[in-house]
DNA sequence: ATTTAGCACTCTCACCACGAGAGTGCAAAA
DNA sequence: TTTTGCACTCTCGTGGTGAGAGTGCTAAAT
């Protein structure tokens, strides 16, 4: 093989066979070959050529062939430049982003909302699609109550953000009366009322430890109550999921072993979690393709992602996943409206 | 060919061989031959003379081959006669019943519970699982909390049944103040407590009626705000789902076409919540094998349910679904005792 | 120095034939 | 009524074959 420099290699001309063999070859999931990029760019060149400047790129690593006689298909890398470089984004029709606004109407619960956002989202791609919900961090304390259940058993209701209401039971040493419970209430609700969860969680610490003096019968029992209701902490991250039979009908999931290992992956949520929360950092669009990702399951997809935010602070992450020859430049420009779509809809909720 | 009266046909040996047949052929999904019977069960005949009954069993519509030599499989009649009469349940080792009985914890929320049930009956029969939520009928409203949003909008919080909340959004004509909620909030609740939601329904109408002659300000705001609060009526039907991966595995349905099809149906939902309706009238396991089931995304599958009952009232429906080959002699009890327990559990929570 | 034409080569895939294996049904014997 | 014997049928795995697609290389053309 002659010594070229890679300047001489990645001219634009490869560039342009290049990406118009990614194009095809996402099109119809069939290796592509000389004959047929001869014919269907401009270029003006014969098979012969197009061969020759293939098998550069194939010693590059951009591009592979299945068999001998097969067409070439990209690898990894290939798709990794070919994102990172060539995609030219479609522009979205109004009627898409109109659809995707009036589907994320703002006036329902978090996990309504974030469930909707899912299953639009996955309707649109014709892929799979995840939403994680809000990360718990921003949480400020609305309004709490106490309502007992039965004996030692109370229910604590705390609303979070205006509209999510979590609630939790607790179990406690003694039975408290009605009178008892309202005065804690009144009291936890003039104490911790607008502050974070967070915030909270570190002032009660404080109240415990300052209590050893200071033996306010009223104070005492309402703080106590109030470490167990906070105490089980975050409610650990979690995401909504939609559309997964869509990957059903790619080609290359065809096998069901492989398509049961991912879809159990789904169920198990940790792997694709972990994934999720590498998008939690940098804003914008993200992609990881095939082995990128790392997981095994994933090997034979592509994800890409978004994080969300409101008020600039990031709450969460959206994505969707496919098989590694999915249609990007139409795929990430929908996440990424989604993703701001999504954070207006919360934004809007306050 | 000759012809025989059915009891002639239908003899405790051609019943022996039947029985037989079926379990081969649950066990391993192959066609069972009359070699095979012959082998496997002590009734000391020929090939040819089993071959002469199974001939008889076809004709009698029970068993069927799927070609000439091949040997032979049950038809749906077959498994609905090897279910109705054949059956011997195998006893639950203690074990299991004892892990069911743990995951079911009744100190977790409604949804929790029957999520943890759908997985532990998954899990157990390696079977997809199915759980109605309650319904709603039976549900008293035990607490009522208004809580201001923002103008015009007001958070209702709905406790009923004890653990159960809800919570729905309303929008009102006018900005209430807080004292005129609070005071809306005291007069509902010590009207409506206790009571059934339909009731309450009931009772807001006629309310509604009464209210044109007397005009007292304040029931009137709190009327109005209660109809909106319970106007929006029942939560639909619902249910959870566990396993569905679990069917990936078994060879009939192997064509991913119709596994799509039949996950699809999952999602939808209808079609699989039309035919737990069926379950719910009658007490004790239901069984709807092949198409019996009336869909035809269930045409290879059978489901086995059972209504789960609180204070002899049924409440809802749990089942799993699965190839009509499955070991219906083991997952029947399952099923039954997973009812029962899911029964007591809710039952504990009051 | 590139590009192209020509050509031999390789690999896949659909098709077909073929034989082994499994199981049947039927007629005749037990 | 049961069994033996036997011809028959159907599936399935194997191997061969030829068409089709695409390649790489060499030599000619630009």
């Amino acid at each position: 093989m002659t010594r070229k420099t890679d300047s001489h290699i990645l001219n634009e001309r490869s560039l342009i066979l290049f990406k118009s063999l990614v194009e095809h070859f996402i099109q119809d999931g069939q290796p592509v070959g000389s004959r047929t990029l001869a014919r269907d760019t401009n270029l003006d060149l014969s098979p012969a050529t197009i061969r020759n400047i293939m098998a550069d790129l194939e010693d590059l690593g951009l591009l592979s062939s299945p068999h001998t006689s097969a067409g070439r298909v990209p690898t990894i890398q290939g798709y990794r430049l070919f994102v990172d470089s060539l995609l030219r984004v479609t522009n979205l029709d109004h009627e898409q982003i109109e659809r995707i606004r009036n589907e994320l109407n703002p006036d329902q619960d978090i996990r309504n909302l974030m469930q909707k956002t899912s299953s639009t989202l996955s309707e649109i791609t014709r892929l799979a699609s995840v939403v994680t919900l809000p990360r718990s961090e921003g949480q400020s304390l609305q309004h709490l109550e106490f309502m007992p259940l039965s004996d030692n058993r109370i229910l604590v209701i705390l609303v979070v953000n205006d509209r999510e209401i979590q609630n939790r039971i607790i179990d406690t040493a003694r039975t408290y009366t009605q009178s008892e419970l309202q005065q804690a209430t009144n009291y936890l609700n003039e104490k911790f009322a607008g502050k974070h969860l967070n915030a909270i969680r570190e002032e009660i610490i404080k109240e415990l430890e300052r209590m050893k003096d200071n033996v306010n019968q009223l104070m005492q029992i309402a703080i106590e109550m109030a470490q167990k209701a906070f105490e089980n902490g975050e409610q650990s991250s979690d995401y909504v999921m939609a559309g997964h039979t869509n990957l059903m009908d790619v080609a290359e999931l065809s096998d069901i072993e492989k398509l049961k290992k991912l879809f159990d992956s789904f169920n198990q949520k940790r792997d694709i979690l972990h994934l999720l929360e590498q998008s939690i950092h940098a804003r914008g669009v993200k992609i990881f393709i095939g082995e990128e990702s790392g997981y095994d399951v994933l090997d034979d997809c592509s994800i890409v992602t978004s994080p969300y935010e409101v008020d600039g602070r990031i709450m969460g992450v959206l994505g969707v996943i496919g098989p590694t020859r999915m249609e990007y430049q139409r795929v990430i420009p929908i996440v990424d409206i989604t993703a701001k779509m999504l954070g207006s809809a919360l934004n809007s909720q306050h």
